[in-house]
DNA sequence: CGCATTATTGATGTCAATCAAGCGCAGTGG
DNA sequence: CCACTGCGCTTGATTGACATCAATAATGCG
């Protein structure tokens, strides 16, 4: 299988330059998984199995576009994507941040066209997994395809607690809370540890987010480095007092449905 | 099987007066379902199979709690119910409507804890579907698998269209955006029609729903009646002039991936 | 009929948006 | 090497949308 010359149609009929990945990728969305259910060794090995289409994309290239028919899964292998909509003058809601392991357009497998669009936001590697292949898998492990599914409930619960940020917590709490959730979904594949991660977004993307201005996301993350609570630079943030900040937003990680609870 | 004396575990322990439902309770579902994808005849059938406990349930009442590990999901029949979460200070931020023909709860088929409460805002008739007899019937009906998450996927998509309402429109134009989206999925299983519908939910309700007060929603509602889009008499409300609505709030019904389009 | 809930309206306050400007840094090209 | 440019971050001043507080009217239910 692996090493065979296989080309799929992309987005936009654009026809990349493509290399095939050997096993890698797949561990990638396979330690993913695990950090929501847990695989037997036959069903990693069914996964590691699929074929992947690797290839990299800048910051701000589409990835899949609102109203598309993709014909293949997307899985995050480095850098962040986002799921987004844009609305008259030139506002954006993003719905969700992606990082490596996630497969952002799982839903594509059930719901044919695209009620949204799939960007990058830093230069990004992703492999593109077609969907009867993926299909091919669920049909033979049923639990695999429950996984999927799950994966699916969890981001659901991701966007109910972004609603209650949005509609309930003033945005010095909203903002907090994003931080708690991106520190407990990247240690959960491991990029993530001692309260520091990178934080490879702009202020824009996190106010697109949440509803709010770049402006008053500056405001608020000074507010948060003034109490002590956090501090992002190069890009890279810090928690300094989990306790406090998670006291501050109310932060419950039930909600992310992961199996080995971190802190 | 029809007939026979079963009896649930409900939830807090309450053991209720109970009913044994004939076919009827799932000709709603079915009639749910097809709005979202089609169903051959032995599907219908085998939907149609499924044991429901059904119980009548008083306004405010809670149907399944935070942190509750449901063993059965439940079938809105008659009434309104609502997914919501309490936050600190008594703030509520309610996540979807639900109206007859869905089942708010599917996704613990999955997800064992909950992390929110659903709770119905009339009185309410509802139908308990134990998990194991949905399983069973998911075991030998792959397609009907596909169809529950696909109705998972389809209220992830709104959970996302209700967060560009909070993040991004204004509150008028979120509240007319709501008041379409639900015109068309009354509309779907028949209970809507010549842009009439009966909304029986306070305007607290629908603040709770887009992270506003009572007292704004009250003002937008008159906006709207005064601009002559929409109005509200004894709790049925009538939408006047549809394209003009629909075009004040930028509503465009994809995400609700509706099989027949209404309009 | 009486009480409780819901709807409505006004006055005032606050949080976050908008408008505007300057700064720092990385990339680019002469 | 340095001007130039663009983008993201930062800060201030002002405005606006919605919240809060408060009171009364209208509904509806037991």
């Amino acid at each position: 299988m692996a090493g065979r010359d296989v080309r799929f149609h992309l987005q936009g009929g654009a026809e990349a330059a493509m290399t095939w990945a050997p096993d890698h990728p797949l561990d990638m969305l396979i330690r993913k998984l695990e950090s929501i259910a847990h695989l037997s060794a036959e069903e990693r090995r069914a996964i590691a199995g699929l074929p992947t289409l690797v290839r990299l994309l800048k910051a701000g290239q589409d990835i899949v576009r609102d109203d598309d028919r993709p014909s293949q899964c997307c899985l995050v292998l480095e850098g962040w994507a986002c799921r987004y909509k844009l609305i008259s003058q030139g506002k954006r809601q993003i719905f969700s941040f992606h990082v490596p392991g996630d497969i952002p357009d799982l839903q594509s497998l059930n719901l044919k066209a695209m009620d949204h669009s799939l960007c990058a936001l830093t230069s990004t590697k992703v492999a593109f997994i077609p969907h009867h292949s993926v299909l091919a898998l669920t049909a033979r492990h049923p639990r695999i395809a429950a996984i999927f599914w799950r994966d699916t409930l969890v981001e659901a619960a991701i966007f109910r607690e972004w609603m209650v940020g949005m509609g309930r917590r003033t945005a010095s709490q909203a903002i907090a809370h994003q931080i708690c959730e991106l520190y407990l979904k990247l240690k959960a594949v491991g990029l993530a540890e001692n309260h520091l991660y990178r934080l490879p977004v702009t202020q824009s993307d996190i106010a697109d987010a949440l509803g709010l201005t770049n402006v008053h996301v500056n405001r608020v993350l000074r507010e948060l480095r003034t109490k002590g609570l956090v501090t992002i630079v190069g890009g890279t943030l810090r928690i300094h007092d989990w306790r406090e900040l998670t006291g501050f937003c109310e932060f419950d990680p039930t909600y992310l449905h992961l199996e080995r609870q971190a802190a």
